[in-house]
RNA sequence: CGCGGGGUGGAGCAGUUGGUAGCUCGUCGGGCUCAUAACCCGAAGGUCAUAGGUUCAAAUCCUAUCCCCGCAA
């Protein structure tokens, strides 16, 4: 059988593995093309490209899919019996999804039909649900409307968005794995998406990391957990861009007005919220690197009654 | 060559008219206390990122390199 496998940033990458390591005949790569990135704007591959390199794949970069008829042919060419594609980042034409004789897979990070779209993993997080999870789909037209194969569910608790990205891409390449018998012998089971409970999860910036402190303390802890490690939540101190890493909720109620920071010492920098208060135990300054509240204090000085988020 | 901040005892910081380095926390020892994450006394611990240069003398000035971080992408 022969594969083709779509996909760009890490999520991506432990299911190409898991492919390539099983010994399935994966005969091209596509992804993004590389970009200038990052401090100094040094060109640098994507995590799917340098795991395609790894394992000797031929990688296609090209910079469009859809009118692109040099891109399809060269797609054609590879006689591919299925493509599995895991946030390849790009909309798909129908002329490439009906290629393939058993279709074109993907791995999406949600318990459709909630949540498709770009970051239903941050979305999940920030929204404050208890579990969330990894959809195998065929792919159809529209975002993620295709129908549904396997699920696969777990919890989020207290994790972080970063933790959760890397469970649910494990997650997605064993689900695809232990689909791939089925997806390549037509049995596979489909299931269409119930149309009136689709949500959308756009994509998260910068800006939604602003912490609103009149928001619950709840709400607020979700966002510092869905933004962590990126784009990271932050708030402003004196004027100064600080990120907030880690920070969970305290019942109290305080009286105060929301940013106001109510107490600071070892244990955590304690900030009122609209709802309860917040105990920030982790935080990064400007041109310093991220650090827990008590190796912060231990050379610098954070005032009391200075409200966040103000100037 | 995108803009900018930073690398100083285990940790976080101070230290620009250049003269062999200081603070807070931690660690170790001792003391006080019914007791303590509290308090008191004492101790250990630093090639000041790296390599050169200027100088009687450099953490501090000059040059190159490595690493970390924020913004912008």
């Amino acid at each position: 059988m022969r594969i083709v496998y779509m996909g760009t940033p890490d999520f991506a990458v432990p299911a190409l593995e898991a492919l390539a390591k099983s010994g399935h005949d994966v005969v091209a790569v596509v992804t993004q093309p590389d970009k200038a990135r990052d401090r100094g704007k040094k060109v640098q591959f994507t995590p799917v490209k340098a795991k395609a390199l790894e394992y000797d794949i031929p990688v296609l970069q090209p910079e469009k899919v859809k009118h692109n008829e040099e891109f399809y042919r060269t797609l054609a060419e590879l006689k591919p019996d299925l493509i599995v594609v895991a946030a390849y980042g790009k909309i798909l034409p129908v002329s490439v999804l009906e290629l393939p004789k058993y279709g074109c897979v993907n791995i999406h990070a949600s318990l459709l039909p909630k949540y498709r779209g770009a970051a239903p993993i941050h979305r999940a997080i920030i929204n404050g649900d208890p579990v969330t999870g990894v959809t195998l789909m065929y792919m159809a037209e529209g975002m993620d409307t295709g129908d549904m194969i396997v699920k696969a569910e777990t919890k989020i608790g207290t994790k972080t968005v970063e933790e959760m990205h890397e469970e649910l891409a494990e997650l997605g390449a064993s689900l695809l794995m232990d689909t791939l018998p089925q997806l390549l012998d037509g049995t596979a089971p489909r299931q269409a998406q119930e149309e009136s409970l689709a949500t959308y999860a756009p994509m998260v910036f910068k800006q939604d990391g602003v912490l609103d402190f009149a928001k619950s303390a709840e709400q607020l802890c979700c966002l510092v957990r869905g933004m962590n490690s990126w784009p990271g939540a932050s708030t402003t101190y004196r004027g100064q861009v600080v990120k907030v890493w880690e920070a969970q909720p305290l019942p109290q109620e305080t009286g105060k007005a929301p940013g106001t920071i109510l107490s600071v010492d070892k244990t955590g920098l304690k900030v009122a919220c609209g709802e309860g208060a917040i105990n920030i135990t982790k935080l990064q300054f400007p041109g310093k690197r991220a650090m827990a509240v008590s190796d912060y204090i231990k050379g610098n000085t954070v005032d009391t009654g200075v409200i966040l988020g103000g100037n």
